[in-house]
DNA sequence: GATGAATGAGTATTCATTCAT
DNA sequence: TATGAATGAATACTCATTCAT
């Protein structure tokens, strides 16, 4: 960490703007539909540049859920490591974290669906497969850190910490994804929201002993 | 309804064993991936045949997914009319169906996700499109009946019926799907209905006033 | 041997259709700049038809070569398996053969020359490769057993058959190869039966006692 | 001629370094699957360096051909020109020289037999096709020279010393590309110039009265 | 109805070549 | 000179869909 040449910088630029080219365009049309060329034609380059940058189109998908995972991971670190929060706060400011992130991007947890959902790392370097196994364990980890504490301190009901963390996972993105597919179907939009915020502070009253 | 000609049971079955073998390779593979012929080849027909039933390959998707909100609806309705039962035996009723759809068949839920995620009607029939909707929303009305009748008898937290349906559904999906997806990571599987399980009942003490 | 279907004989003549037209612009311009729609165009197919009859185009171009391996295998069987001919006549008759093959299709040197100087068989499928390398050990091995039988009967030098086949093998493409390339240099072309004839002429001399 | 500045020295040093590098990388995976990155790479150069030497990749590959056979052609008036030879030490003196070529470079036929197969100049300037054309021409005047001195002097048979030069040029690279794709049938290898000497020996005896 | 061979538009990917630095 | 990032035309290959049998 430290000083980076400004070649280096500029390569991490490049990436990025590719990398949101592909966000946009494979949570609009989905990871088939969405074309290298488009993606190209958004991020301002050659085809051929995508592929200076990434290995293939699957390497480029699954690019982007790590930077979603190391994002949501930060998060994570943020609120477990206050020292000042009881385990019941933290469980408030993780709520507070979890909208920060749809904020910064609504798109966020649906780009990273794609990834869980694909079927085959067949395409992808070991380095990036392993990159995000990583990830997916460290951020599972340190929730379940959280509703360990709460446990320990007799706060929680008792069930295993991991349980917790996966559940309060799944509403999360269950929310999201159930909430953004009613679009397509013509309902009212960007209740995600609200809808969130209740299924958080029912999850949070219900794990309360 | 009422007495159909052999031929006409024939057909239906046939296109039954093509839904089977769809339903089979979409939650395998998502949508995308699976091809008509590998359908054609699993569910034992050649491609021509699947399109004397489906009009193309987003309509045999479609008809996949109103083939299961058909069945949820289904089970659904017995819960809400059973009469003897109060709103809080009504939700653990309730959970029981998911165990069965669940149990019914795994992928369910997955093929489901496919076409709420799919960004596009525009290759299916209008009364194909309108099924679907009328569909889905009889499945969150008469969910969220349950909610409103628990509210009503002041069992339930003071929150709108159709947003509480939403999360109930939202932790469904959400667990299944996400549970699923740890497969791909390495992670033992099958916690579903365990993590399900628990999963409810802490939705459900989070709304109980 | 026996009864093929109508079926299995057209498919048969399509898939030779198809070798024809890529035996035909793999000569003229080299397997990489032959395009794989230049061939299906010459075929009278569409591309996608190309893939019906083989997986890829490098197993179009082994499968070139398996024909004239076999082709050229029977001839030399032919010859070993005439009883009547004592060891130089045989040496005589396969300059007939080998004349025969030539014109036959004079571009199947040419043809089955690109297999052997591609490196790689990373494409091909298994089966195809040990077709190859078969074919290629018995047309030697065939070769061998005339100068066995020769050198047995002190009619030819003391050297090992398997050498002498190689050499001879090597003269035959040799001459075929280098006249067939003098054409870009705009020499007169069509020396190569004479010239054929006499290189042979002087390797029987030479290999005589 | 004469005195070249460092400047023009060290230019043909670094001519020289890519030509080595393509020549090794044509021979190994000939020119189509050879790429100018990767003999870039090799003569550690970047891409665009090459093209300071080199028109295009054509070019590359026909400068390649244009010093072997600038190297040949030394090889042969050195043999052709010695007066205290005559035609039969010649014809051995001239294995020797064959000999010679092939342990200086293994590869030098194999790329020089790509130029030849090569089917289009299209992309080469006049002035390298004609000096190919010139030197091709001027190996096998020498190499025929010493056929009709034999001939004349009722050593040799009595065929044209055109059609004889040809064959023994058919002979040498006919063993070398035949023993070289051997290889990669997993025979064992380096017969080649055991295989050569016999080829050779058998020609001479042959070509004799 | 059922077949499956044939189609051909659509797309990921490669690589010779260029050019701003 | 030398670089190497960027280009974009070229091309192998796929797969939903059709239609003659």
């Amino acid at each position: 960490m430290g000083i980076k040449s400004r070649k280096e910088r500029e390569k991490e630029q490049k990436r990025r703007l590719i990398l949101n080219a592909a966000k946009k365009l494979f949570s609009e049309k989905g990871f088939s539909k969405a074309t290298m060329e488009e993606i190209a034609k958004e991020a301002e380059f050659s085809p051929g540049t995508l592929y200076l940058y990434f290995k293939n189109k699957d390497e480029l998908d699954a690019s982007l859920s790590v930077e979603i995972l190391e994002f949501l991971s930060d998060k994570l670190h943020e609120v477990v490591e206050n020292q000042e929060l009881d385990p019941l706060q933290k469980l408030y400011a993780l709520k507070e974290k979890v909208f920060e992130v749809y904020n910064y991007d609504p798109d966020l947890l649906v780009s990273l669906f794609h990834l869980k959902t694909r079927k085959t790392f067949q395409h992808l370097t070991r380095k990036l497969v392993e990159r995000i196994d990583t990830l997916s364990r460290d951020a599972l980890k340190t929730l379940a850190k959280i509703f360990d504490e709460g446990i320990n301190k007799g706060v929680f009901i008792e069930k295993h910490p991991n349980e917790l963390a996966d559940i309060f996972w799944s509403i999360y993105s269950g929310v999201v994804l159930w909430e953004d597919s009613k679009k397509f179907l013509n309902e009212d939009k960007n209740f995600i929201m609200e809808t969130l915020e209740t299924a958080i502070d029912i999850f949070i009253k219900g794990v309360l002993k």
